[in-house]
DNA sequence: CGTACGCGGGAAAGCGCTTACCGGATTCCC
DNA sequence: GGGAATCCGGTAAGCGCTTTCCCGCGTACG
């Protein structure tokens, strides 16, 4: 691996000139020199040390971001968002997934500030663990306090930055809407009980029943993974304990997915036996037979706007900012009002 | 930031103890320098610094993934299989998304060698250009030459190692299931003209086309691009030049379901009227309706082969390792006969 | 009792780069 | 024409860590 002092010695000038000109240093350098170095960087095929930069010039430039899994297309629209911003900003992101495992979170974060990481972005649900939340924020101070920013999408329990999208509201707008087209016996398609984003939902979900005069009770509730084929587990469950039910409620999109299609397995019709409704928006629910009524939440820009605040934090720095998204009901084939009673 | 010195100060030892105490080295330490060092970082907080430590052992750690965009569930799945074993090899991976753009990608390599990657995975299709190609590949022999494993995904013309599914022979399956079922009218939604994928699939379909004794006209191949949109337009322009088409295959599963809003939304009966194929076999192709026939590529497994490839080549070194991976054909509900011919 | 040896710990030399500082050669102005 | 100002380039001191080499001590042995 050739060296900056290869190339130096090979232009027969001094490192420093040749740091200097490969770096566009604002010190001014001889045409000639600049020229001479330039063609040994070319046939030496040299490229600067990106460990030896970082530790000579001793300031941050990559960012991290820590998520559940990618390929999870909740994470992957956020990420992209996140992504345009940090290249915009000429940042490299190094995305970690910790496949729902906190103490992966925890691993994560020290990862990243061994690396010299300039931010970390956490995004995807918190937990219902007091003492992983603990941990994790103690964590996550020390961060900061070494300079280092962080944003969180999607949970509110840390003292950085944060982009907090619209669950309960989103839940109440899903529950307004099934009621209001004259729903009584609803079924809950949830995710992991211990994660916020699912009992911020369900409480949105409750409101609404307390506005209309119900509640839901925890036989109609059933927890599940938070993807498709917790969908499906938790319909059948569902189907087989609650009957009668003339509506699932799943608690995001990927689950709503795997109801629909035990509901189609169970050759149940959608919405003319029961309603379904999603949660996310992503691109997907438009195009699943039928299309889903879900709450969009606009992911992409969630993204972009954490990795905004944790690059650019507004004034007063050093105080969290505070981001609220609004969720926006999406309405498409997979409602109706309920069949009529067959009793 | 506290670093290494702090920590041995505090402890009362000289640093190289600490280090050793830290990174559990060979070297015999008594026990009670043990807890006083480790007491110390955790008094401190210490995290040694990443690239200090890159740059002090000068052996590489991390392996970087050049992909299109990960929030394409091709990519994706591809992701989820390489980072698999990523971490089980204790290996921190960055993924690069260069959005198709090939310039991008030579800028990635380079920044991937700048940061000591151990390995480069190139993912995706390649470029019919011959001068960007000879241009990566020269890189990518640099950075071989230098110690560097590659490996890459989907595409052929590299010196690296390679896993490459079976393109040709998918697109041969589609065709022959088609002309099997009584197909003769053919229009095809294809992928960006310029990539490699595109013309592989695509000369599959055409050897089919041979053994049936037809053959694909350039009138009834439309190009966009490889997602959902593409898929929608290219149909559109599809059912308006060639409105007596009876099956429309797609060259991956994005533009199939682009495909299938469309017909949904000129009312025209799938597979009643138009039978339509997919490509890759994503999760959702199940979950639309009708659910895709399409042909299955083990994405998250071939990304878990690139990886493995990368991280221990097999004997003997330096020589390239080919494989293949198989194409399967997956019936499912987009396809049937075509209608009797109204003419 | 003296020497050899083993063992735990420290001093110091780098890893590849950046950058403050310094110094020799021009240039400039009076 | 001489001293100051101005340029350009080089020297060297780190950045935070690892690791080789060495040294002093205690033990075992002759």
């Amino acid at each position: 691996m050739a060296t900056l002092a290869d190339v130096a010695r090979r232009a027969g000038v001094s490192p420093a000139t040749a740091s200097r000109i490969i770096n566009g240093s604002p010190k001014p350098v001889t045409e000639a020199l600049r020229a001479r170095v330039l063609a040994a960087v070319e046939e030496l095929q040299y490229v600067p040390n990106a460990h030896a930069q970082q530790l000579a010039r001793n300031h941050r430039s990559a960012v991290g971001v820590i998520v559940h899994d990618v390929s999870d297309p909740y994470f992957s629209e956020i990420t992209r968002g996140l992504q345009r911003v940090a290249t915009e900003h000429g940042r490299l992101v190094i995305i970690c997934n910790t496949y729902r495992d906190p103490e992966k979170e925890l691993e994560y974060v020290e990862l990243l500030r061994a690396n010299q990481a300039a931010a970390i972005i956490l995004a995807g649900s918190g937990y219902h663990d007091e003492e992983f939340t603990r941990t994790l924020d103690a964590k996550l101070r020390v961060y900061q306090a070494t300079g280092g920013h962080v944003a969180v999408i999607g949970r509110h329990e840390h003292s950085g930055h944060a982009v907090i999208p619209a669950n309960e509201a989103g839940g109440q707008l899903i529950g307004a809407e099934l009621f209001r087209l004259g729903h009584t016996r609803i079924g809950v398609v949830a995710g992991p009980r211990h994660l916020t984003t699912t009992s911020d939902r369900l409480n949105g979900l409750r409101r609404a029943a307390r506005q209309h005069g119900r509640k839901l009770s925890a036989r109609q509730i059933v927890y599940a993974d938070f993807d498709r084929s917790g969908g499906a587990s938790a319909t059948a469950t569902l189907l087989d304990t609650q009957p009668d039910v003339t509506a699932i409620v799943a608690l995001n999109d990927s689950m709503a997915i795997g109801a629909l299609a035990v509901l189609r397995e169970r050759g149940i019709d959608v919405p003319g036996r029961i309603s379904v409704t999603g949660f996310d928006d992503m691109p997907i629910a438009r195009d699943v037979t039928p299309a889903l009524t879900t709450v969009r939440l606009p992911l992409a820009d969630m993204g972009a706007r954490a990795m905004t605040l944790a690059l650019q934090p507004p004034e007063p720095l050093n105080t969290p900012h505070i981001e609220h998204v609004d969720a926006e009901l999406i309405r498409r084939e997979s409602t109706a009002p309920p069949p009529p009673d067959p009793r």
